[in-house]
DNA sequence: CTTGGCACTCCAGGCTACCGAGTGCTAGCC
DNA sequence: GGCTAGCACTCGGTAGCCTGGAGTGCCAAG
């Protein structure tokens, strides 16, 4: 742990690192508020505070830069999330005071706002259908063997998969389907449907089958909702960098399990090498669950550099994922 | 219009600057195929050329290179579209053999292809729902006064928006909402959907219009997907210009319009200025509407910059679209 | 333990010189 | 008359050199 002073100091270093993004001196340090003494002193404890991991040098003679390491005790330790700034929130509020619409239309809406509001590229995860109660099933015939199903979800969702059907099917019969399912099924999860009631007819039970399982499988993925990655394209001088980021941003699947691993490592932040997706070394990760009536719905998030502003960005995520929670639980009606 | 050998020039300058991205001089030009005359007859050629404007010259002394006219007429009289080669056919060829599942998903992927293929970013806009006839309506509540409409549409596509209905209504009463839609509204589209019968309850009509209207404007708009904007990242090398473009990219409304926009002048190459998008002036854009049974559901397009394989891209394009037109009409049963 | 002082390091930026690629022009050739 | 070889000239990019400044580490004195 470190003694009072040295963390005055890790603390100066962070936060003018993360204004100027160039290298910080001693000088600048001892003149810093809340450090009291020479820069003599400064360059002595930050050569102990590199020993320890918590700075760097890009080569000698340059001023400091904090690592992952001690951007990790800054928001531990240093950074209390703050008041949102009044801009900010005032544009958070506006937003949510008129959010209208789908659960999907207003994900993506948020995905925007966090963007706008942090100049980071944002993540959203919308809840993964699984566990919600079915309200209403249809099953619609296509022509052909092909039909859709589509069924909304106690949660306001509303999940729709193609169906191969194992066999051909008349107009009349598919609507008899469609009528059974909506018997059964309605009350139960998708992760585990009920079992409907055998009628006997082959065919009829296979394509009941079929439905049930094209909606349990589209139900299993969480949709997932990406915004402001243009401004990646400020927040690194290498192209490359810009590039494998962006690249990554693009891999829905890869932003979900980052998000889930962070989330089930029980943190909120991820920095630099922390979250383990190699390409994204250069960037944190902040993220929140959004609860509804105490049930996780989704996550909101930001990725921005290492080098960003913690307590914005957590303020930020924070307000922002509890009025959407609140926002969701209104069931809209706002 | 251009004599033989200034054609022979400007295809070479063109040709030689996709490849290289560095402005192209005579030496190199006299050397091409099909040029047979010496450098200098090369750049007494060039420099009428570039006095009429399909070419120039970044400073002087330096290599030519082609501006938007040059291009324009490259894509117009020496860019036959040529045979995809053989690789990226077999891509495309896999693609949708395996392509399948909701509409939605298809036109997402789709996006992907292309932007592997051109390694460019790509651009699908998905068919507008306002025309195609309704198959099935549903309208589950929310409790309180929310509820979902849902709607399944000849083409395969699912219409969903949520609704605040007039008054709260018990879920009894909406099942019969719910019923009167599907009775009526099937077997009508969605930008002018068949007057519902009156039934007397105030109420009762009041939120049977609700549903309809809402389901008109979510049928309204079109969806839009974007793929690999991170090429945006090699494509330029001002970062400033990569940045504008990614900006764009993320302004779904700017997109369709710009589409719409090229397809109605009867274009399918847009270069540079020619589409009228400020943030583009450096990207050109290559659409192709997709037909499905001579109806056009939906377009197809890359979006590079002005120095890109065009024959190539055309080809690509061209290919996508009409694969994907062809597995559209299938019915999705390939 | 702190601090002022000092010698040292190293990057960034400005300057110059130079090289090479490319041009435009002209004189001669077919 | 059109084509081409040759030549003088232009100009951007790179390499080398220098210098100024910011920063460090260390030491000796308070």
């Amino acid at each position: 742990m470190l003694d009072e002073r040295k963390t005055a100091i890790l603390r100066a270093v962070v936060q003018e690192y993360i204004t100027t993004a160039a290298p910080v001196g001693s000088t600048h340090i001892a003149n810093a508020p809340g450090v009291k003494v020479s820069s003599a002193t400064v360059r002595n404890e930050m050569a102990v505070l590199e020993q320890e991991g918590y700075l760097a040098q890009p080569h000698t003679s340059a001023g400091r830069i904090p690592t992952d390491r001690g951007y990790r005790f800054f928001v531990d330790h240093l950074a209390a999330p703050g008041p949102l700034d009044s801009q900010a929130s005032q544009q958070v509020g506006a937003f949510f005071d008129s959010a209208h619409g789908r659960l999907e239309e207003l994900l993506h809406q948020t995905t925007n706002l966090l963007a706008q509001v942090t100049h980071h590229a944002s993540v959203v995860v919308g809840p993964r259908s699984e566990t919600a109660v079915v309200r209403s099933v249809q099953l619609v015939g296509l022509g052909g063997r092909s039909a859709t199903v589509v069924a909304v979800l106690s949660n306001g969702t509303v999940e729709n998969e193609q169906v191969e059907l194992p066999v051909e099917m008349s107009e009349v019969r598919l609507s008899a389907v469609s009528a059974h399912l909506q018997a059964h099924l309605p009350g139960s999860t998708l992760d585990a449907p009920r079992d409907l009631p055998a009628t006997g007819d082959r065919d009829f039970d296979a394509v009941c089958a079929a439905a049930v399982r094209s909606l349990a499988k589209s139900a299993a993925d969480e949709p997932v909702y990406v915004g402001g990655a243009a401004s990646m394209a400020h927040a690194f001088d290498a192209v490359d960098t810009v590039r494998a980021v962006l690249n990554t941003l693009e891999q829905q699947f890869v932003l979900v399990s980052l998000v889930r691993d962070v989330l089930n490592r029980g943190l909120s932040v991820a920095i630099g090498a922390e979250h383990g997706v190699a390409q994204l070394v250069a960037c944190s990760v902040i993220v929140k669950p959004v609860y509804v009536d105490g049930e996780q719905v989704g996550t909101v998030g930001v990725l921005g550099p290492t080098r960003m502003d913690y307590p914005q960005a957590l303020a930020t995520v924070e307000v922002v994922s509890e009025r959407l929670g609140r926002r969701l639980s209104d069931g809209g009606s706002n």
